[in-house]
DNA sequence: ATTAACCCTTGAGTTAACTTTAGAGTCAAG
DNA sequence: CTTGACTCTAAAGTTAACTCAAGGGTTAAT
């Protein structure tokens, strides 16, 4: 009903030393010890530590990390308007994150296809090139 | 016609050093030098050093940039396929990037709506409750 | 009962990505 | 013609995020 850190390592692909730093960083709550002083993580810990992760890839420190774990509503609605907040500026984060990703991902697409030897290689041959053409369009309002 | 490298930190928000350590490092090409061995960069630059700094804030390291940003058209149809090949495994990347973003984002957005004080409350307070939800849900097909 | 594979802590070492320092030349304004 | 704001290089220093090493206890299987 719990995992020992060489289990939790395993299911995350994070590498154990780097759970105790996490621990230690304050990402992942100190779980509770064994009379050997193991470390027995509750099965949750397996999500938790692929959100960090996840999150890590997309860009996300370590202490941005801190803080979207952080996130929670209270019983006493007193921090409801701070929770709300520091949510609602996350959330324009991430979708300012994904709008650039569409950009990044049309921009290559199109290198990808000129690929294809078409006539139209030519223009967009780098993703540099691609997104110019993409702005100017919108600068056109095409 | 050109920046000097002050201009182009003003214009990016990007430190001077950082310009030049990207330099040495191969992501922008070494601008043209004037006589007093001042750089001297094409416009273009700024739109390079955006997607640089862009890049690197969606969890892309330097040498995946560099990866990027030598993806190219060759005129000699013979290194097509290697372009193409790398354009799709950066494609699938960012795909994936996306994705998750947008599963944080509504994870993110339900704690938020949690904050309104309705009934459900409870339910979701903290992000990774509302990611389990959703994960549950889709297990369920729902 | 030993041995391999775990686990613990403390502290030092590493890597990527900057950032600062030092020392020196350049340019534009008054 | 000097003063303040630029620019240059080379090298050292910093920070975040790990990662490893040393030395020692624990557990499971032979």
């Amino acid at each position: 009903m719990s995992y020992k850190i060489g289990e939790l390592s395993k299911l995350t692909s994070c590498n154990i030393e780097t759970l105790r730093y996490y621990e230690r960083e304050g990402l992942l709550p100190p779980p509770p010890r064994g009379n050997n002083g193991y470390r027995y993580y509750p099965q949750d810990s397996v999500q938790r530590v692929r959100f960090i992760l996840h999150a890590k890839s997309l860009g996300f420190s370590l202490a941005d990390i801190a803080e979207l774990l952080s996130i929670q509503v209270d019983k006493n609605a007193s921090t409801c308007g701070d929770v709300k907040q520091i949510a609602e500026h996350k959330l324009a984060t991430i979708a300012r994150k994904i709008s650039e990703l569409k950009e990044m991902y049309r921009a290559l697409e199109k290198v990808s296809a000129a690929c294809d030897g078409s006539e139209a290689s030519a223009e967009h041959c780098t993703i540099l090139q691609a997104l110019e053409s993409d702005a100017a369009r919108a600068e056109k309002h095409l």
